[in-house]
DNA sequence: TAAACGTGGTG
DNA sequence: TCACCAAGTTT
């Protein structure tokens, strides 16, 4: 019998403990199946992991079932007119995996025969698939070893070997580590049961260490401070940026939406005219800026908060005469009861539930 | 390398 | 309330 080195026993313990929780989750194939040698479907795999990028699994969920019943196949995604994938997209956040996806779906259908790659290489080729995505679908849909480092497992990882060094200069180590950790067999279990780690047990505040099958070896755990990781840089303060929303509504129950740039912010997504987003108002006179001149009535002020900073807008609302036409580049006239069909980002949601409180069935979701 | 890039849940 | 942060990628 060959002694078992100290990383493969690691990967035995994570293994062990994975199997008696296994979670159920909609791209996951159930363990009966996985006992008969059936692997996840790539696509649904690569599907799940971008959704999955910076977003919950609650969140991701619905979206990932709206998707696959409206496009079961890649090629059937790679057909699909981009503005329906956006609208399907809209709430989920970072607009630009959704114009990723569409464009790996394209490329997946017309380079690759509607096949995916296999390797984590061939898979880091194509949009929206990075070193994270790569290592996920080649170790969980085609069983490669692939080392699989997200944000669960770097706090994993940093309070197994009570890592001092701040994130994220310290990935390249802790990406080594668990490269040393990564067993030959069962690596896309083993990378989905580091993860379920992270979620379930090695969670960023409170972690339920006397349930983790790592507790008898965790050096943060052996100092009693496991909160204590992983150490971050320091984060940069949010600024506050200023703009005017403006609601048209028309004789017919229409209003006036635009679509924003394929780049940048919210790109491609849909939204009411607004003004720039700036520190400050331009002398107050913000309602100068309206894509015509009415009757525009303040509504109030909704608040949003992105990434990198924290947005206000004073939010109008105009009664228009039914014959009113805008200029071929300022957009288009939308029912008010077909906004749910729209590629509409929840900050545009806020907007229009604050000048029309009726428009969405939840729109108390959006105060 | 660092900044841009959404949203919703949590303690 | 509010800072934190989630199965990261792109530029």
């Amino acid at each position: 019998m060959l002694q078992k080195t100290a990383s493969s026993s690691y990967a035995q313990m994570l293994l062990a403990w994975y199997d008696r929780h296994h979670r159920e989750l909609p791209w996951r194939t159930s363990p009966a199946m996985a006992a008969k040698g059936k692997r996840a479907d790539p696509y649904h795999v690569w599907l799940s992991e971008v959704m999955l990028q910076q977003t919950t699994v609650q969140a991701v969920k619905p979206y990932f079932l709206k998707f696959l019943a409206a496009w079961p196949s890649v090629t059937d995604l790679a057909a699909a007119p981009v503005e329906d994938v956006m609208a399907a997209w809209a709430g989920l956040g970072y607009y630009a995996r959704a114009r990723n996806l569409k464009k790996c779906a394209e490329a997946v259908a017309n380079e690759h025969g509607g096949v995916f790659p296999d390797t984590e290489e061939g898979l880091k080729q194509l949009p929206g698939i990075g070193d994270y995505t790569s290592a996920a679908v080649a170790a969980i849909a085609f069983n490669r070893q692939a080392a699989v480092m997200d944000g669960n497992v770097e706090r994993v990882i940093s309070r197994l070997f009570a890592i001092d060094a701040p994130l994220p200069g310290c990935k390249p180590a802790m990406k080594a580590k668990v490269a040393e950790l990564t067993p030959a067999d069962r690596p896309g279990d083993f990378a989905q049961a580091m993860m379920d780690l992270g979620a379930t047990i090695c969670t960023p505040k409170r972690p339920a260490c006397a349930l983790c099958p790592f507790n008898g070896h965790c050096l943060a755990l052996a100092h009693d401070e496991p909160e204590r990781f992983p150490v971050k840089a320091a984060k940069r303060a949010k600024p506050v940026r200023l703009g005017a929303a403006f609601v048209a509504v028309n004789a017919s129950g229409e209003i006036l939406l635009r679509r924003r740039i394929d780049s940048g912010l919210l790109g491609g997504m849909t939204e009411v005219p607004t003004t720039a987003w700036t520190a400050r108002l331009d002398g107050g006179t913000d309602q100068s800026h309206a894509p015509f001149v009415a009757d525009w009535q303040a509504t109030g002020v909704i608040v949003h908060v992105f990434t990198h900073f924290e947005l206000r807008l004073n939010v109008y609302r105009a009664q228009v005469p039914g014959g009113l036409q805008t200029g071929p580049d300022d957009g288009w006239w939308e029912p008010v009861t077909n906004l749910d069909a729209q590629a509409l980002p929840t900050v545009m949601k806020k907007v229009i539930a604050q000048a029309i409180p009726s428009a969405f069935n939840e729109s108390r979701k959006f105060r």
